[in-house]
DNA sequence: GGCGCGCCTTGATCCGTGTCAATTTCCCGG
DNA sequence: CCGGGAAATTGACACGGATCAAGGCGCGCC
């Protein structure tokens, strides 16, 4: 049930990790000597799908690489009230606060779909940023994306009709992916999204049924397409 | 109307700004070094109340620290429709995104009353983030703590009810502040603080006279402050 | 010190969305 | 290929909060 990590003395492995290491969105761009002297505390990892790959609360001691697959990422505050934070897509990181804070995860990470990660030593990570001014302002750049996006986040929840906030999201969504795909979501219950939302789940569906019939978007057995991406934006003010 | 900003080149001003570095939570503890390195970018600067320290989409070129006073930060996204995206309180950063993205302030930024702030050269101050690891970690850990607020900010309009988004935030708030002092929000107009929390003026001004009514918070003109935490926080799942 | 504007407050009404409940579809295992 | 269960859909209904409207208070300006 659990994430199965690789052991980070398995050649194969560590082969495997360099390149994936150099291409990827946070690290490429670092000169040899840094990725070097990273190397020995990154490793890989695999996550079946419904997998946790770590709870919230636990403590944290690894940041994760999305390199393939999608994640949700889940919030118990209080109450049993649980809620989707955030949905993750290759390329992005998981669990970068546990870099500054030592309250461990804030948040639990469930794979939506098999997924592969690399996993990151947080504490050697942290010492690596003191020593690599260009590594640090890599990380610093991800920190200010990451702002802006629960930013946008914020904005989304503080619009109070349903059809605007799923409108937004789409729009967002569909920007970010660059205009060549136009699959926005997928891989994720409808539940999930209407909870990413902070919607009913049968609100959202009500709300998918119209922009289907006003021909802005497709359904397509758990993905959604967007088709009239200026009809979405017309009703997200 | 517009912010006044101290000369850098004024002495007096450059005798000051030195102990008001090193005792600020963010530049503490760095080295003289460093300090001094810094020193010949950062200016004083105030601002009377409904004054506009910067605005959305102007091109950024400094980060600033609230020393006294109050800020509101408003965001105008597409539509007419204005939204306050956070309050700023002494010993908080504005701004910092700019460091990293070039599409300027994301955001205006209003004085609620006379405050002090200091500016920062953006450009110049990522240079020295990029030669002292010390201070980019500092910076590090600001952004984590923005990241973890923005979280407990999603997380506050993703809840339904109008008084759970209140007592969350006046919990936070007073949890934030230290239980010393009781004062939540000061200086700001009832219809900012709605538009934080998104809810309308009308039913936030419910709310809070039925905290008062059970006693939990009392009201004393524009402050409010907080009686009873423990009953907020039954109200606040 | 009095006037006037703007904000807060209070009241009444309506719409949107959460909730509950029933049915259908999808997915996975037998 | 068929069966079971969970999720997705659709419908009916009630409730919370947004909206509209009016009154009261404080504050600044003259």
């Amino acid at each position: 049930m659990n994430a199965h990590i690789e052991s980070v003395a398995d050649p194969e492995s560590l082969a495997d990790v360099r390149p994936l290491l150099s291409t990827s969105p946070l690290f490429g761009g670092l000169d040899e000597h840094a990725l070097s002297s990273l190397l020995p505390y990154v490793s890989e990892c695999w996550s079946a799908a419904k997998d946790i790959l770590y709870k919230q609360g636990q403590s944290g001691d690894s940041v994760f690489l999305l390199l393939e697959g999608s994640m949700k990422l889940v919030r118990r505050s209080g109450g049993a009230r649980e809620h989707v934070v955030r949905l993750v897509r290759p390329g992005e990181v998981l669990a970068e606060t546990v870099l500054f804070s030592s309250a461990g995860y804030p948040e639990t990470a469930v794979a939506l779909e098999t997924s592969r990660l690399l996993a990151v030593d947080a504490g050697q990570f942290a010492a690596c940023l003191r020593a690599n001014p260009l590594l640090a302002w890599k990380v610093m750049e991800r920190l200010g994306k990451r702002i802006e996006e629960l930013q946008a986040q914020t904005e989304l929840l503080a619009t109070h009709t349903a059809e605007q906030k799923v409108a937004a999201y789409l729009v967002r969504r569909y920007r970010a992916l660059g205009p060549s795909d136009a699959v926005v979501a997928s891989s994720c219950r409808r539940s999930d999204l209407a909870s990413l939302l902070a919607l009913a789940p049968e609100t959202l569906c009500r709300v998918i049924t119209e922009f289907k019939h006003r021909g802005w978007i497709r359904s397509d057995k758990g993905r959604i397409v967007v088709i009239d991406a200026n009809g979405l934006e017309g009703a997200a003010p």
